[in-house]
RNA sequence: GGGAAGAUACCGAAGCGGUCAAACGGGGCAGACUGUAAAUCUGUUGGCUCAGCCUUCGUAGGUUCGAAUCCUGCUCUUCCCA
């Protein structure tokens, strides 16, 4: 029996209770029990830093490190361009080298937050790209190699391919797009050769393309390799998870704030709480349903959220951006008003507002005035037109300094900035854009 | 290669010669209520120098006093036949 001192409970297991597992291939436990396995995730490297919707294929590769097995996180540079046909997704562009290097190596900086690359433990993680064994293999030698192993009915019968071949489908389906299967179970094959990788993991939409992976195994190579997934996740109201209006919730400081991010976790729904801080903290059975609990006793209180929020901030950034997204936000959404706003000090203001949308102009502009329909949808474009921030005026939804805007005529002057220097301008609750006038 | 259907604003989908900046639904945004929630209700959703004007209905032309609506070419999509 396959044991490591770290591993408390089994990684089977482990998902289990988290609510990570979607569909497990027979004896997949039985091998992960048996000795220490690699398993690999695919993340494509469509851009140069990683977003939360990859975080679960992370956290998966991060419990079966923890559960003493080895985690591959392969770059998907060959197959990111074609694009899964399962998904709503375009056929992808090709990427040239060098960003695909670049992008590579920007996702590797993020993985070693999670994943022990470097260590000398047996279960070191592991970071390929199947660009590297795909760029100079030949489309001959492709179709005479692996073509042949897997027929085209049953490439034909995975719910992927059908969905884009039924008569609800309005796009077709390239060849491309049908052959991405056959190249993505073509790295599974690739790995299972070259590291042993006995296990493919990823979202339920790559069941079908996993088990041709599987399966190619079992006929080229007479092996034996399992799949498992995990559920799409989800978000109570149906909409798509890891989007806001501002797109994608990056891992990346400089294209999601750290403040951006923790207020995307702490505005989670209480049903999606209670499933995502399985999902995407370590906290433990015991500690998780202590906060559940908590949590249905007072509501309102959002100790679910906040928790959240605190554990992946911290896992993703660190316990400093925590602390100065958690400031941020107090004085965002606590009963700030004009007066305190102007009593902030330089340094915590810019701290405060540390990632929200800046715009800066000349103090020159505000001597005599500037009228803020001038000033907010021409000087600068936080809206992109008047017509707009007519509307929202009119609706009562414009704040300058915490102040309600009721007047479209209103001449904005020096006397409005804070400090001198700050104009802080806020549509509706929730979004908050500063000018800096030099 | 032949045939059919279609292309309308963020998306879906009406409109089929004037009263169309374009019904309806979804989404978005904002307001009320709240827990920075959900649900609900309300307003709004092309632009502007805003009771008026300008540019939009795949694209280029044409017919007409007048076109999203009719005609022609082109592009693209889907389906059927070979």
């Amino acid at each position: 029996m396959f044991d490591h001192q770290l591993s408390i409970m089994n990684f089977v297991e482990e998902l289990s209770w988290r609510g990570m597992i979607h569909d497990i291939m027979p004896g997949t436990e039985e091998q992960l029990n048996k000795e220490m396995t690699s398993a690999y995730v695919g993340i494509d490297p469509t851009a140069d830093s990683l977003h939360i919707g990859h975080l679960v294929g992370v956290m998966m590769l991060k419990h079966l490190q923890i559960a003493g097995h080895r985690p591959i996180a392969l770059i998907g540079g060959a197959t990111g361009m074609i694009g899964d046909p399962s998904g709503k997704s375009q056929e992808r562009n090709l990427l040239d080298e060098p960003t695909l290097r670049h992008n590579q190596s920007c996702i590797q900086q993020q993985l070693a937050r999670f994943l022990d690359f470097d260590s000398d433990a047996p279960n070191a993680a592991l970071l390929v790209n199947n660009y590297d064994w795909m760029k100079d293999y030949t489309f001959l030698e492709f179709i005479r190699d692996i073509g042949k192993n897997i027929t085209v009915n049953y490439m034909m019968s995975k719910d992927s391919v059908k969905k884009r071949l039924g008569d609800e489908s309005k796009t077709g389906m390239s060849f491309t797009e049908f052959t991405y299967q056959l190249v993505q179970g073509f790295d599974f094959l690739h790995l299972y050769k070259t590291h042993h990788c006995r296990l493919q993991m990823g979202g339920s939409d790559q069941w079908g393309n996993i088990t041709t992976g599987t399966e190619l195994i079992r006929r080229k190579e007479q092996g034996e390799a399992f799949a498992l997934t995990c559920p799409l996740i989800t978000k109570a109201d149906g909409t798509k998870f890891g989007k806001t209006e501002a797109g994608n919730v990056w891992l990346d400081t400089h294209l999601t704030s750290p403040y951006q991010f923790y207020q995307f976790w702490l505005n989670t729904s209480d049903e999606d709480a209670q499933k995502y801080i399985k999902i995407f903290t370590l906290l433990k059975k015991e500690e998780v349903a202590t906060l559940i609990a908590q949590h249905n006793e007072a509501p309102h209180l959002r100790l679910l959220q906040k928790r959240l929020a605190e554990e992946v901030t911290t896992m993703v950034h660190s316990k400093e951006a925590l602390d100065a997204a958690i400031e941020a936000s107090q004085i965002l959404f606590g009963n700030g008003t004009a007066d305190q706003l102007k009593k902030l000090d330089e340094k915590t203001f810019l701290a405060v507002f540390e990632g929200v949308p800046t715009f800066t102009l000349a103090k020159t502009q505000l001597e005599t005035g500037i009228n803020v329909m001038d000033l907010l949808a021409e000087t600068t474009c936080i809206f992109p037109s008047k017509g707009e921030l007519r509307r929202t005026i009119q609706g009562n939804g414009l704040s300058l300094n915490k102040d309600k805007v009721t007047d479209m005529n209103l001449l904005v002057n020096q006397d409005f900035l804070i400090g001198g220097k700050y104009l802080l301008v806020q549509k509706g609750k929730k979004s908050y854009f500063l000018i800096i006038a030099e």
